[in-house]
RNA sequence: GCGCUUGUAGCUCAAUUGGACAGAGCAUCUGACUACGGAUCAGAAGGUUCGGGGUUCGAAUCCCUGCAAGCGCGCCA
């Protein structure tokens, strides 16, 4: 934490934060007050007549000092008022004993100095992962069907934490986990067959409307094949003789395993380009069936168990994770020989540390952001997954099981995020695939657009349980807040239009005269801008991209507030005020495009 | 029963992680420049932050307790 915070020091407000700090260290010193400075407190208050800047050390520190609060903050106002410190217009004590510091604005037009020099790629970067590797893995629902409204918020919240983790400096590879073994795959290929010569489809298999589409659009594909064939069985049999299979028991039918190979793959066209659609795409799909395959699994198993980590009883192979934490020990190989979906999970997940398979997989393009890593022998320094609260129960045991294989316990990190309540019409619609009621991801981007759609998911916190009503969204989409945001910027966009045709030249990035900037909508503005560093890294630290949203909007809002009071290409507006807000502007577009494109929401010129 | 998460304006949610008078958007009501884009701006109204204790200068936030909701607790995935 410390060392995150000194690693921010680039922007102009910590950097302010940091001499108001030693100024009041200074005044502390002479007032023959000691106090370490970790015990300065230093805040942004919630109000502007609290000043630009306001310090608690005389609530903390009065009981140590032997001074009534109220009195020794009056003291440490009159010291610092008299000592010099830069853009310091005055000093004050208020409530309870708090030093309130009023700046002169210079400061802040020092911030969009900062924010006109930075532009969009450098404002509100940081360097706090110093080139450090971050695995995450989100969505990952299993192959075998259309992407639900969870799936829909865990890919616009990890693809946003993913952009984050970047701004901030760290190299980054999103996984999407393809579960293409077992149980399900199998019902799943069952489903379709089933579909497709008009058998009843298994009890306890797919009953959506999906598979009924997929299964003719399979039976479409296979009678446009060649032959005369009619017997569509036959054709399935014939088919399954000469192509791929799902790798899913030996022993099961050839034409289900081979409709279950054709099924995943279309489901994960459909779930890939849904979420391609919101912006929103993975450095790596990883196969389950691929991992099993390079004896992942094997090796962990044997390496769990040359260290003593694993027992048996009752004919199963257990893994001792309530050493690590867990509630009880969790079966690894069942009783009748089969693995349990846990130790391929536990063979992902310690692969997901490789930096071998890193280093294979970034040359294969896809992994985003400079890594520094330059020890072959090290590891990923943060593999995260984003998971719902429906399986929050299974982190324990994976945790567990990374620490066995010696990934250090904190380099392993579960988000668990509530889940998404979908409705339409004002009714609760049962998200399951096997019962065929659902709402796909899809329809509610193709009812309301995908910006309204990512920017709904991402309008709250992850803690929280979400609804979304995909009639009153769409009936609301034109109210969506999305859209103030980017009326901002296309408004932005509008008058440098303006001032193009208008002959106006444009401002530079350094060198205007920033000090006509002093009404209260552009100080606001100017505040909010003021902000953004430490949001991003808020954001990240949380990992709360939601902030972002909140930010974005503050920051439109302060901007069409600006935009009403304060004429920018006005006849009768003095040019170097002109230039002065031309330039604010600008710094605004550079603020919205950073937020947005953190959001993954598309900065318009127009609308 | 145990564990995780949550409970804030009529509705949907924020709240700088212990700061000052709890803020936005919808919805309701009232206004604004014959417009550098009105998809805007200003104002009004709306609160016992689920209840009850406690900690301290200070609590929506931390502790205890009760209530309510969601999820989890399998040799299923």
């Amino acid at each position: 934490m410390a060392l995150a915070a000194k690693a921010c020091r680039g922007s102009v407000a910590s950097m302010m934060e940091a001499e108001l700090t030693r100024a009041i260290s200074g005044a502390l010193e002479r007032l023959g007050v000691h106090v370490d400075s970790s015990r300065i407190g230093l805040e942004r208050p919630a109000r502007t007549d609290h000043g630009d800047w306001s310090s608690n050390v005389a609530l903390v520190n009065a009981k140590a000092a032997r001074q009534a609060p109220r009195d020794l903050a009056q003291r440490l106002a009159d010291e610092l008022a008299t000592a010099g410190v830069r853009h310091l217009d005055r000093t004050d004590v208020a409530g309870p004993g708090f030093v309130n510091l009023h700046l002169a604005p210079s400061w802040l037009h020092e911030v969009l100095e900062a924010v006109m020099e930075g532009g969009t790629e450098r404002y509100a970067r940081h360097d706090l992962g110093a080139g450090q590797i971050v695995s995450l893995e989100f969505v990952s629902a299993n192959p075998t069907g259309p992407l639900h409204a969870g799936g829909g918020r865990w890919g616009a919240f990890g693809d946003s934490l993913a952009r984050l983790f970047r701004r901030c400096g760290y190299a980054t590879i999103t996984e999407y986990y393809v579960n293409d073994l077992g149980a399900q795959v199998l019902l799943f290929g069952q489903s379709l067959v089933a579909r497709m010569i008009g058998d009843p489809v298994p009890d306890d298999g797919y009953h959506g409307e999906y598979v009924a589409d997929w299964a003719s659009e399979l039976a479409g594909e296979l009678r446009s094949g060649a032959g005369d064939e009619d017997d569509l069985a036959q054709r399935l049999r014939d088919a399954a003789r000469e192509a791929g299979h799902a790798p899913i028991p030996v022993g099961t039918p050839p034409e289900v395993r081979f409709a279950a190979a054709w099924g995943i793959e279309r489901a994960l066209r459909d779930v890939r380009e849904t979420l391609e659609s919101m912006n929103v795409s993975f450095a790596h799909w990883q196969h389950e069936s691929e991992l099993a395959a390079s004896g992942a699994m094997d090796d962990v198993f044997g390496r769990l168990r040359a260290d003593n980590k694993t027992r048996s009883e009752a004919d199963a192979e257990w893994l001792c994770t309530s050493e690590y934490g867990d509630d009880k020990d969790r079966v690894l190989y069942r009783s009748n020989g089969e693995p349990t979906y846990f130790l391929p999970d536990i063979a992902y997940h310690d692969a997901k540390f490789s930096l071998d398979r890193f280093r294979r997989l970034q040359q294969h393009g896809g992994v985003a952001g400079d890594a520094a890593h330059s020890d072959p022998s090290g590891e990923l320094d943060l593999v995260i997954d984003v998971l719902g609260a429906d399986h929050h129960g299974y982190v324990p045991r994976i945790s567990a099981a990374m620490q066995m294989l010696g990934h250090p316990a904190e380099s392993y990190e579960a988000i668990v995020g509530q889940n998404v309540t979908l409705m339409r019409d004002g009714k609760v619609i049962e998200l399951s695939k096997r019962t065929g009621t659902m709402v796909e991801v899809r329809e509610l981007v193709d009812a309301v657009g995908p910006d309204v759609a990512r920017f709904a998911f991402l309008l709250q916190s992850i803690d929280s349980r979400q609804t979304i009503d995909i009639d009153l969204l769409s009936a609301q989409a034109a109210e969506n807040p999305v859209f103030y945001v980017q009326y901002a910027h296309a408004r932005i966009a509008s008058v440098a239009r303006r001032a193009e045709s208008d002959g106006v030249a444009p401002v530079p990035p350094r060198g205007t005269d920033l000090s006509p900037l002093t009404g209260d909508r552009e100080l606001a503005l100017l505040r909010a801008l003021e902000v953004l560093p430490s949001v991003v890294e808020i954001a990240l630290r949380e990992r709360a991209p939601h902030k972002v949203t909140t930010w974005v909007r503050d920051l439109a809002a302060a901007f069409h507030g600006f935009y009403h009071d304060c004429p920018i290409l006005h006849s009768d507006v003095p040019p170097e005020v002109r230039d002065a807000r031309l330039c604010l502007t600008e710094g605004t577009r550079i603020g919205l495009a950073i937020g947005l494109d953190l959001l993954g929401v598309d900065a318009p010129e127009a609308m």
